[in-house]
DNA sequence: TCAGCGAATTGACGCACATCAAAGATGTTG
DNA sequence: CAACATCTTTGATGTGCGTCAATTCGCTGA
């Protein structure tokens, strides 16, 4: 720790705990400390990477918020996740050596860039990484699983409410409120992710106000009732 | 190769280049052999893993079709994928060491069991094993990726379309017919899957089936106009 | 302070798909 | 081969969300 200044080890990093295994010795902590090659800095707006992009990094986000998207020719256009500090963005290119989708940072962030060849050697002689590599990767597949419940079989409010959900409990775990949070994407961007369009989105928003169980000032909202937003999500209330 | 009759190995199996990594070395692939511990045979309407079972291993799939498929509590039912012959299915166990989904045979099936603590221990030292892991991973993520575009901005017909297409591909690479399928699952399972009722489907099917892009006798599609399917697909002709 | 602009809200209307219902086809079992 | 359960098709009707359009809000910069 000569000089702490420059050299930013994981070791030191305050968000260890989302990005790397946990209980690992001194000497295998060194090691992984050598994952990361560089950082990068991303501007709002910018992107990280982009859809055919070759694929050399998976990227650990240290500062900010990304989406990523699916765009197709016909110009279709899906968000695909919303991804914040702590969390590891870039699983996609790995099958075919190619970026499929973009990452576009939604406000000025900064990322650990980890190239993938190190990533894989390191697991091979660490295994709690290479466990821990898996898990990330198997909890993007369940995540996914989540989305497309959501999208193949929730109505717009039971949408909403499980990603506002989401969103609280992802900041939580990052030590910020469980009630108020500050939506860094737009309407439109939150519909796409819902399958919704975005004056349903802020309809349904209207609707939770109305309803007393949140407070919405643009993007500032504040959760008033949880237990309602988790019974509107659990109670299936299609119901016949 | 004493007893091919009972040693029955990957190194043998036509399935070969579908589930194990290419281009080995005999003394890797002899290791490889070792990674299947057992097979097991799942009969038509039993599952292989149920959600909340521990995960212990993966399974590649040596004959039949199953269906993965997420239930919650109260009620809601989504499939969330089906598999085929030579692909791998319980990735989604890894994370937390439990199943999160069901895993149902369409039809009787027999599956190869790989035991994950095993893959990991092989898979530190045989590289190409490494790599086949994860982009085994990272290609359902990616597939995920598109289900999530057909069900967030898709209508029915271009779903149906996709559905079709994707399956008739996966089949035509096992050798199968581009042009006609058994559909092994119901029209509700394939109403599951896009987001959709399961008159949607039937009313979809025929539609298709006036327009002449394909016959439909019960289960038995024969594709008649795979130019027509890939166009609807691509064409978002939500257009305004 | 005000102009300008993207984002968000709200309303009116239409449509794609869901829902409800009934009949027909298929295959399984005794 | 009859009897039954399951799956599929098709029709009639309803509705949640999309579409189109008009304001309004709130930030940014001159």
């Amino acid at each position: 720790m000569l000089n702490p200044a420059i050299k930013v080890a994981c070791s030191n990093c305050n968000l260890r705990e989302l990005c790397m295994p946990v209980g690992l010795s001194e000497v295998e902590m060194d090691r992984l400390d050598d994952l990361v090659a560089t950082r990068r800095k991303v501007k709002r707006g910018q992107t990280l990477f982009t859809n055919g992009e070759t694929f050399t990094s998976l990227y650990a986000i240290r500062t900010g918020f990304f989406k990523t998207c699916l765009a197709t020719e016909d110009g279709r256009d899906q968000v695909t996740g919303f991804q914040m500090a702590g969390e590891i963005i870039g699983l996609d290119g790995i099958v075919h050596d190619r970026h499929t989708c973009d990452a576009v940072a939604l406000e000025d962030a900064e990322v650990c860039v980890m190239p993938f060849d190190r990533i894989e050697e390191l697991s091979r002689e660490v295994t709690a990484l290479q466990t821990h590599v898996h898990k990330i990767m198997s909890r993007e597949i369940v995540r996914e699983h989540g989305v497309m419940l959501l999208l193949g079989s929730m109505r717009a409010e039971e949408r909403l409410a499980a990603f506002l959900l989401n969103l609280v409990q992802r900041l939580h775990a990052r030590g910020f409120s469980q009630s108020e949070l500050v939506l860094r994407m737009t309407r439109e961007e939150i519909g796409s992710y819902l399958g919704l369009k975005l004056e349903t989105v802020s309809r349904t928003f209207s609707k939770f106000v109305e309803e007393g169980m949140v407070e919405v000032k643009q993007r500032h909202v504040r959760i008033l009732d949880t237990d309602a937003l988790h019974a509107l999500v659990n109670n299936a209330a299609h119901s016949h």
